[in-house]
RNA sequence: GCCACCAUGGCUUAGCGGUAUAGCACCUCAUUGGUAAUGAGGAGGUCGCGAGUUCAAUUCUCGCUGGUGGCUCCA
């Protein structure tokens, strides 16, 4: 007999090797909806054998880690069902992850989505025949005779295994995978499966390897489940930035512009310039000063600053003087003798800037600097150019021409905790008044076994202490990665995510204590003696790009009032109202709301329907009452109405509303009830 | 950059080896209508671009451009 404590603490006797599913059945009960077992702590299979005391509890597919059981399981069947259709196909790796699981395969090629169905219903088949899916020991040997064809397989067991170790694998029916577990004990647990795309990989994610193919899916405890889970990703779709950006008439990238280069039209441009009518507020509030600087400069100073030739691939082409093209044309000089000799310094020419910096630091050093001038905060909304991999290249969020909220503060050694700090509140300030609660912070730190850092460490200690200390002000989770700093300096991160669940790197405060070396940078002390000043980079929306696409979707098109292309739309009933309807939307902008008005002869049905796509915080709608009584009638997003309103009165309202930078509008009160 | 898929009027979309649907939007006329589509008529496309195959290509092939899903990359 064996004593076993289960999770409320009792302890029970049982014989020795009863299984570890079995004892999951006493405690939960046959209809339990646990996937595993939890033994002294340890994942394992219902079907574990146990001889020996310990602790027991069930894992409920309704964890995190339960969830995670049935993905990797689900993970199987996709090899399994793939393999029984393209005998050819060898499985390599197929883990769970956060949405999902997938699986990819060497030597499927030409596998498209319009195979997946096949393929799912082939699982839905295996799941159908209710497989044991049972743990196997193997020796080294065995290992290696099982899986001789695939030499994926082999190289993981060479890899990851000891000599002479053994390992497991999982077998359901006549298929089996190498695999650690633990697993469902069954393949009718994995009957709510969904296949959702393909796409490739490299093996081992390395560039240079094998190209596989990965079949994604979704998998799910149950049909309802399976349907919610359904339903979310067509939700999260509708509010993709860059459908909404179409229909919201935000912003349009053209082909013939090129790739990844925005063009912020009319509606959008609103929002964009509303967020950094915002920031500038604020910069001006913290002793920002701000400064233009021009979207190009010499190849020299990026030279200096090390951008040139070190990222010469994330970067466009440099610009050179046409009569030098033609004369070392003529010489018969070649693209890469081109390129070699810009990398040299033979030839001069001019970049698109890729950052800010250089810009910035010229600044500071125009002038001889004093540690009375510091700190010195110099701001600018700089639009930036990187050559991003064309495959990558994304709606609003991943683009090739971009406007940083950017600033570089010069400060000394001891002004850097307070500075970074400051920065750091600009950043909560505007992330609250967006409602954006649904961030992480990450604060980049260095590899203590790495010496590719600049800086004496001492220094670094301090910047990295602030660096916390600030992080841990903000009240929200944040993760020390060490490794993770810039080679220049620690940094704090601002990472959000988008509604398909990519996460996207917002804001960012740097300190840096490189440039201001290549620069030769220098401030007077009060002690007479010249000293060397400290950089900060900050941004705290990141790009103007990025942050306006995470933020269509956050607010799903529906912007709070302050930010909202057109606040207010003005539709008249019939073309009695027409003279009205000028007059209140005349006294609108007059007052500084974004107003548009439908005069024309549709329904009012039907106005509300065609205005409705542009999402304006609130519809006045003026019939005969609201002419009569110089009132108006408001309609709120959702439909709810406030009638007999004096005009003047919403102005007022309005107003209020939009200067208190609400993120909700809250005009009409919702329906009592 | 790599793999797979995709590209038809402003938007959504049908279709096919013989130059093309439909809805919405737009314009005109009638209608003067109270909170998610009033009716009728009209205009608008060399089917992403460039080659090739063919008597004939939007439809087949190749290249390019752009997009989507991933991978890789991201100072």
């Amino acid at each position: 007999m064996i004593s076993v404590t289960l999770p409320d603490g009792s302890v029970n006797e049982y014989a020795s090797g009863i299984t570890a599913g079995e004892i999951v059945i006493d405690i939960e009960g046959r209809k339990h909806d646990c996937v595993a077992a939890l033994v002294d702590g340890e994942q394992k299979d219902f079907s574990a054998p146990l001889d020996s005391d310990c602790s027991v509890e069930g894992i409920s597919v309704f964890t995190d880690e339960g969830i995670y059981i049935l993905r990797h399981s689900a993970a199987h069947l996709l090899a399994q069902a793939v393999t029984s259709i393209y005998p050819n196909a060898k499985p390599t790796i197929g883990p769970a992850i956060d949405r999902g699981f997938y699986y990819d395969f060497a030597d499927l090629e030409d596998f498209g989505e319009s195979e997946l169905k096949a393929v799912q219903k082939k699982m839905h088949e295996f799941s159908r025949r209710n497989l044991a899916v049972e743990r196997v020991e193997c020796s080294e040997s065995e290992l290696n005779e099982l899986f001789s064809s695939n030499p994926y397989k082999i190289e993981i067991i060479n890899d990851k295994l000891e000599a002479g170790e053994g390992s497991t694998i999982y077998r359901q029916g006549e298929w089996y995978d190498l695999c650690l577990g633990p697993h469902v004990h069954s393949t009718a647990k994995l009957m709510h499966v969904r296949l959702t795309s393909v796409s490739s990989a490299f093996w081992r994610g390395d560039q240079s390897r094998e190209q596989l193919t990965r079949i994604y899916g979704i998998v799910e405890p149950n049909k309802d489940t399976l349907k919610a889970t359904m339903s979310a990703i067509e939700e999260a779709k509708k509010r993709d930035h860059r459908k909404l950006g179409k229909d919201l008439q935000l912003f349009h990238v053209d082909e013939d512009v090129g790739q990844g280069l925005i063009l912020w039209t009319p509606r959008g441009a609103i929002i964009r310039s509303c967020l950094q009518d915002f920031i500038s507020e604020h910069l001006t509030r913290q002793g920002y000063h701000q400064v233009y600087t021009p979207h190009i400069g010499k190849l020299d100073l990026y030279r200096k600053s090390g951008h040139f030739p070190y990222y010469q691939d994330s970067q466009y082409p440099p610009l050179v003087e046409k009569d030098m093209m033609a004369r070392l044309a003529n010489e018969g000089c070649s693209c890469g003798e081109l390129s070699n000799m810009m990398a040299e310094g033979d030839i001069e020419g001019y970049m698109l800037k890729p950052m800010n910096c250089p810009h910035h630091i010229k600044i500071y050093s125009s002038q001889a600097r004093s540690y009375r001038d510091l700190p010195l905060r110099l701001a600018e909304f700089g639009t930036v150019y990187r050559w991003e991999q064309s495959g990558e290249i994304s709606g609003l969020t991943r683009v090739r021409g971009f406007t940083q909220d950017d600033a570089h503060l010069f400060v000394t050694e001891d002004q850097i905790a307070n500075e970074v700090l400051g920065c750091i509140e600009l950043v909560q300030v505007i992330f609250e008044a967006l409602g954006m609660n649904d961030y992480r912070v990450r604060v980049g730190l260095r590899d203590p076994d790495s010496t590719k850092y600049v800086g004496d460490s001492g220094k670094w200690d301090l910047a990295e202490e602030a660096c916390r200390a600030a992080a841990s002000s903000l009240g929200v989770n944040w993760s020390e990665e060490p490794g993770e700093a810039a080679f220049y300096g620690p940094k704090i991160d601002f990472v959000v995510k988008d509604v398909i669940g990519r996460e996207w790197q917002l804001g960012t405060v740097q300190v840096d204590y490189n440039l201001p070396e290549r620069f030769e940078l220098q401030y007077k002390g009060s002690d007479g003696e010249m000293h060397r000043p400290v950089m900060i980079h900050r941004a705290p929306f990141g790009s103007m790009e990025r942050f306006c696409g995470v933020l269509i979707e956050h607010f799903a098109g529906r912007f709070p009032t302050w930010l909202a292309p057109t606040q207010v739309h003005v539709l008249t009933i019939s073309e009695k109202q027409v003279e009205y309807g000028q007059e209140i939307t005349s006294k609108l902008k007059a007052a500084g709301i974004r107003a548009d008005l439908d005069d024309g002869d549709d329904t009012i049905g039907k106005k509300i329907r065609m205005h409705r796509k542009f999402q304006p915080a609130y519809m006045l709608i003026l019939g005969d009452d609201e002419t009569d009584n110089n009132t108006v009638s408001i309609r709120a997003r959702n439909g709810d109405q406030r009638a007999g309103v004096p005009y003047d009165a919403f102005i007022d309202e309005l107003l209020e509303e939009i200067n208190s930078k609400r993120a909700t509008p809250t005009l009409v009160p919702p329906k009592e009830e």
